[in-house]
DNA sequence: ATGGCCGCTGGAAGCGGA
């Protein structure tokens, strides 16, 4: 079974790249963030014409997270994360899906550092551990997908030094991630390529994709209770060549 | 050091992104 996770940037003006990946990559289940659209305009149609199962939760303007899935139906078991009722941002969603506990989610971005939308980041991260915590606890199979807009180590960033100062890459939200990781869970990706430079995304300025400046923040974490089932993880690159691309790369992993 | 490029909104130019 493939699960996959991809910022669209705008899940309409996105649409024709969307739908083409969904045809040519074929995920099982797919982790889709940064909607950029209000609920009564997601795209709900073309993606089922694929064959696809489909919750979302929309937000006009910005955020915004779906959860896709041609392997049965999916149950939405979550609606945002718990520990504060006044957090309005559409980042997190979650369900059971054939067997398998997907949560998708899109972490805030934090810039700039530091601030109070620096400080909502890490709150936002504190409340993720709490829930993975619990997640973890109840042995169930989970995937939590998504972009996390944390470079997890320097081997993440093109040019570490750069970065230093940036949300992206700032102690606090790299200890974060690790703290994340602590619990149990499997970075897929870095797990089946350690030491290997592999980046998922490539920002639209200076050429940025064509030099391979680029960052690792899209991540798919599977649970201790599915790591055997771990066989692969890859990102589809070349997506992020085609016209009219997500300044994001999908990420997938294959699960036996 | 800066700004470069995008998508969205609203119907111009500003915001947020990373």
């Amino acid at each position: 079974m493939r699960i996959a996770t991809y910022n669209v940037n705008g899940v309409n003006g996105r649409l024709p790249v969307l739908l083409r990946w969904l045809k040519e990559a074929a995920p099982d289940i797919a982790c889709l963030q940064e909607l950029k659209a209000p609920q009564e305009k997601f795209p709900e149609g073309p993606i089922r014409d694929l064959g696809y199962d489909v919750i979302w939760h929309g937000q006009k303007s910005w955020n915004g997270v779906a959860i896709l899935s041609r392997v049965g139906n999916i149950h939405q078991t979550r609606r945002g994360l718990p520990g504060d009722p006044d957090d309005s941002h559409s980042r997190y969603i979650e369900a059971a899906v054939n067997g398998i506990l997907i949560g998708c989610l899109y972490l805030p971005n934090g810039n700039p550092r530091p601030g109070p939308k620096f400080d909502y980041k890490l709150r936002w991260f504190d409340r993720l551990i709490d829930h993975a915590a619990e997640l973890v606890a109840s042995r169930q199979p989970v995937v939590l997908a998504g972009d996390f807009n944390v470079m997890p180590t320097e081997l993440d960033v093109y040019k570490p030094e750069r970065w230093l100062d940036d949300a992206l890459f700032a102690p606090e939200a790299r200890a974060a991630y690790a703290t994340l990781l602590e619990q149990g869970w499997t970075d897929a990706l870095r797990s089946r390529h350690p030491g290997e430079k592999i980046y998922t995304f490539w920002d639209y300025f200076r050429n940025a994709f064509g030099r391979n400046a680029g960052l690792r923040i899209d991540h798919l974490l599977v649970s201790p209770s599915l790591r055997k089932r771990l066989i692969d993880a890859q990102v589809d690159v070349e997506v992020r060549g085609w016209e009219k691309s997500s300044d994001h790369a999908p990420v997938w992993i294959e699960l036996s």
